[in-house]
DNA sequence: TAGGCCATCTGGTCCT
DNA sequence: AGGACCAGATGGCCTA
């Protein structure tokens, strides 16, 4: 991870983050050294998923390709089972005691719902990649409801950052002077790094967006036009 | 060994 | 009727 990244999460500061810190570790969110060279992500093929990429050759295939057990021979049903824990022994009267009609239409139930869980996680991988945290084999990868309060709280974290933009935007036009407090978001960064100058400064709006010359948008933009 | 997380199966409910 | 969605149950894997 890097420090920007790093800056982001420390910058997560509440309630959620904390709780998801005491129960993942900070190797989770890489701060730390992982869980050890032996120990790389452990969720990132299930036996079950190292049974359908057997398969199909992805680990985690969704969506419009064959899975359905309708087209898997009985030995690869029973092999799934087996590898997902099912045991028919214990789930009595339920497949093997099924008029044939029945069974086929149960295991092409089973099939849609391994689908529509697979898409389910294909959407929770696609929302890890754009959240920040380290994306390491050798980090465990974030678990699902981590996932989702993590994602929650960096939308949180960005509107603000966003909401305090605008505000340092309408400053820099208007020179205004900033009277809100520094939101909690920003606040790993310093309030020297977002107000590099004081607010009383008679800076020129150049030498202020010279401040912010790392800024990857256009919002300084203005700064170089002619008024 | 307990607890957390996961995939899968299953039956029920709702929607088209 | 068929598909999507949901929640409960079950058992495997992994870590502390």
């Amino acid at each position: 991870m890097n420090v920007g990244d790093e800056n982001l999460l420390k910058s997560i500061s509440n309630d959620t983050l904390l709780d998801l810190t005491q129960r993942y570790g900070q190797s989770a969110f890489g701060f730390g050294a992982g869980h050890g060279a032996g120990s790389p992500g452990r969720y990132s093929l299930t036996p079950a998923a190292d049974f359908l990429s057997g398969q199909t050759g992805k680990s985690n295939e969704s969506g419009g390709e064959q899975t359905s057990d309708e087209d898997d021979g009985f030995d690869h049903l029973e092999s799934r089972k087996r590898s997902a824990g099912f045991d028919e022994e214990k789930h009595p009267g339920a497949l093997a005691k099924k008029p044939k009609e029945q069974r086929s239409l149960r295991l092409s139930i089973n099939a849609r719902e391994r689908r529509r869980m697979h898409d389910l996680n294909d959407a929770l991988d696609g929302l890890r990649s754009v959240i920040p945290y380290a994306h390491s084999p050798s980090v465990r990868k974030l678990s699902k409801i981590a996932t989702l309060l993590l994602a929650k709280n960096y939308i949180l974290m960005q509107a603000q950052a966003l909401e305090e933009m605008r505000r340092l935007v309408a400053y820099l036009n208007q020179g205004q002077t900033i009277t809100s407090p520094i939101p909690t978001a920003l606040a790993p960064f310093g309030q020297a790094a977002v107000y590099p100058f004081s607010s009383t400064a008679l800076a020129t709006c150049a030498e202020k967006c010279s401040s912010f010359s790392g800024t990857p948008s256009n919002l300084f933009k203005h700064c170089n036009d002619k008024p």
